[in-house]
DNA sequence: ACTTATTCATTAGATAATCTTATGGCTACA
DNA sequence: TGTAGCCATAAGATTATCTAATGAATAAGT
């Protein structure tokens, strides 16, 4: 590193000043006088050798070298400027940047959400759903809500919620078809995603349906909530967590036709990272999230009570 | 740009003790006492709200937020380091690096370079030689000599020198040979760099030599240096830009069988930003190999001279 | 042409940041 | 157990930096 780093301030207002234009405007940006930045800059001037701004009437404007210095302080100062934010402490008052799947996000977290902005009215959560491998370093992301954890030495990983995984299908479609018995499956769209794990196949297998036939009929989904939104649709019968439709079964608008769930359940894990600057913020997150997903462990209905109270002559 | 950047000079302080781990060594590093370190560094983790350091025995360690601070922080000073360099002004002692074609540095340049280090003890040439067109925007380049201006904006170009663009062959081959008309070529390794206007094709064209017959013997380098190296090992004749070779005419050792040049000669430009730090420096340089190149323009033997000298018998 | 407002430059004095010196505590090592 | 090496801290000295006031130049409005 160099050693010898002379006049950081000024090459800081001049940085500014480079962008206004204007060095009364830059002394107001950085809350000092104008003088304040004129002498900056000058003594910048003389310990450089060479003029940095000309006068152009009442303007003024960089001289060529002004431009090439200032092109490249200023990137230096944005590294430095991130590398400040990235560490230092902040308040527990802010923004609170939330990621998940689609699914838990929208189907999970959301609906409740109003509960922890009633307690913390000043941390305003906001919301990032999407599908890939969060990166909780860059400090875009302060919460992830994932079905696998974050394995790093800096990241704290809890698990939120195990689910198990059942058939699912819309009631008009139960009501339709009937569902005797798991062959009468046979005869619907088989809805799964593309997680081996918590495949059609798997079930079959663990049930003793055999699924081989080619004139089954399929349909993969890129995420759990294509496939709810395809199961309310009335398309077919999903392998779906149960806790992401939790209140589609108590209304009843999806139904359980049998409650046959897979026997590996389906966990999603909380993660931040240990060192984020928003530590407070986040702990205070946390910890209200953890206490819903357990005040929430139980399903609340039993599936087969609405496949008989629909159906009672079986 | 931030507007609020508190603390650069303890940032900075906290760089120099990241890399040395020792506040000590890096307070000799800086030129100040160990005691200016340490509360620089106190400063920034209770502005930061973070520490940084952690005593281990009689080291110190960086925390994991340390780190990270460091990383970030030692790239922005890097920029910065480097952007006021790239405008400093130099003073007239130092470093210069001129950039060349192997060719005219090795050829023209090299061998005169002792007078510049005499008159200017105080300037240090390091010659850099490569054949790709150089940017002297980058910093690394200060001066170039090439065979076509460095078109810029920023960018001063003075034609060095022209030179006519001979046949050169080797004394033995020469007397070997005979060369009573140029007819007599074809029977010879025709050796050309990849440049049309300076090809034999080009110079069969201007002098009415015919060379479409396919028996002809063809050789192709891709620099002037290689086909000298090529003509002096007694190879063929080279269409050679006869400043590059004037010692070894001089000396007899190559020869221009005809002194049938080119109708086009070759330029060399001579190349500087106008805005380097080291305009005194380049200046200076410029000033001198003008002048070196002024003394040489006019070719001092005639080659049939050494024709008819070294092979009276013939 | 004459104000007027705006902008940067400069100065002197006030203020704040930073440095040094001196000292003390802790640790590793002989 | 002493000694040397390293960091922490405090007080006072020293610089660096700021502000306020003023001047000079320009542009725009009257």
């Amino acid at each position: 590193m160099a050693t010898r780093l002379a006049h950081l301030k000024a090459a800081h207002y001049f940085v500014v000043a480079s962008e206004t234009l204007s060095y009364t405007a830059a002394a107001n940006k950085l809350s000092v006088s104008q003088a304040a930045v004129s002498q900056q800059i000058r003594l910048l001037e003389e310990y450089l050798g060479v003029s940095l701004f000309y006068r152009a009437g009442r303007k003024m404007l960089l001289t060529s070298q002004g431009k090439t210095l200032a092109e490249h302080l200023s990137v230096g100062f944005e590294k430095i400027e991130y590398g400040l934010n990235s560490v230092k402490l902040e308040p527990l008052a802010g923004n609170l940047t939330v990621y998940g799947l689609q699914s838990i996000t929208s189907l999970w977290l959301m609906p409740k959400l109003w509960r922890f902005s009633d307690m913390h009215s000043d941390i305003n959560v906001r919301l990032f759903s999407a599908e890939e491998l969060p990166d909780l370093q860059s400090g875009d992301i302060d919460v992830s809500i994932y079905n696998v954890p974050i394995l790093r030495e800096d990241t704290e990983n809890k698990i939120l919620l195990t689910s198990p995984i059942v058939p699912i299908c819309s009631r008009e479609l139960f009501q339709r078809i009937g569902f005797n018995s798991i062959e009468d499956f046979l005869c619907c769209w088989l809805i799964q995603t593309n997680i081996p794990e918590y495949s059609w196949s798997q079930w079959g297998k663990e049930y003793g349906l055999t699924l081989a036939g080619k004139e089954r009929l399929w349909a993969e989904v890129s995420s759990w909530y294509m496939g709810i939104s395809a199961v309310k649709a009335g398309h077919g019968i999903f392998l779906c967590p149960e806790f992401m439709v939790q209140e589609e079964l108590e209304r009843g608008e999806l139904v359980k036709p049998f409650d046959l769930p897979l026997s590996e359940p389906l966990s999603f894990y909380l993660a931040h990272s240990k060192q984020s600057p928003r530590l407070e913020r986040i702990n205070a997150f946390v910890k209200w999230i953890k206490q819903e997903s357990e005040e929430n462990i139980v399903t609340p209905y039993s599936p087969t009570k609405i496949l008989s109270g629909s159906d009672p002559s079986q």
